[in-house]
DNA sequence: ATTATATTCGGAATAGTTCTGATTACGAAT
DNA sequence: ATTCGTAATCAGAACTATTCCGAATATAAT
């Protein structure tokens, strides 16, 4: 039996998560950083990152990988999909089919133990496609 | 129409690309380049960095991203899913139901123009399955 | 062969994240 | 309330993965 460490509810902590659970999008680390730190400007960023792993670890947010490198949290810790957009990066919650990953255990699982997915689906954001058509226009009218 | 860029057959290019199919696995980019250098022993990491992505967009070879923050090659560029390792990091390609990106344009995209989707599968590989029951033995007999 | 330029090597630069170490502060026990 | 062990903090260094830079080289078209 591994005993769990003792954990301190620190005004750090509670702050990082109140913030995840209030931007409500999908924040990267940096992102909760800046707005931690408009209600405590001597924090850390370290501080902000250590925070988010053990809020990972204990349930409360997820972490969302998308196109780029850096991670972005999740205040939203049921099944669900994502979409990101392949210009500007934002990622969104997206309702629709979600695979349980327990149906894989039983056809091609191969003797993996599995208990998770991630579903992310690319495309460009409406916001984005509009501006691409539009400095499509623009180009054709030289 | 944007004109692309003339592209040359460097031996270098060419051995990144096959290196990739040989592997076939799902490489990172540093474990190619290791294995590039054992053909090309002056071959550069940013070489091996900038073919990969030519290549990625000339649609001959993909990218998967997992749990850590490195990318990882595919020399299948046919749609499928992947599983993950939680232990050790290992991906792998996984027979299993794929969810078609178009159905999505037309329940819950909002607008999005999506074409494609990222599905990776976590857990822990038969491997890492034993390993650890091993160790849990051994550390009940004490 | 000549030539234009895409590509190379090697290292410096950057981005995102984790680690370190001295100090602080939470909260359990007195 | 005070003491005390240690989890957590700040600040910055270190690390990892990747991209950028510039002088030299090599490809492929003429």
């Amino acid at each position: 039996m591994k005993q769990s460490a003792i954990r301190r509810m620190t005004k750090q902590r509670v702050i990082v998560l109140n913030t995840v659970k209030s931007l409500g999008s999908h924040p990267t680390a940096y992102e909760i950083f800046e707005r931690v730190r408009q209600e405590l400007p001597r924090v850390s960023l370290s501080t902000v990152y250590r925070n988010l792993s053990i809020l990972v670890g204990q349930g409360d947010i997820l972490t969302v990988r998308g196109l780029g490198q850096e991670v972005h949290y999740d205040h939203n810790v049921h099944d669900h999909c994502h979409v990101q957009c392949r210009a500007c990066g934002k990622i969104s919650d997206i309702n629709t089919v979600f695979i349980d990953p327990s149906c894989v255990n039983s056809h091609g699982g191969e003797g993996y133990i599995i208990d998770d997915v991630l579903i992310t689906f690319i495309g460009v954001c409406p916001e984005c496609a509009n501006r691409m058509k539009e400095e499509d226009n623009n180009a054709a009218n030289i």
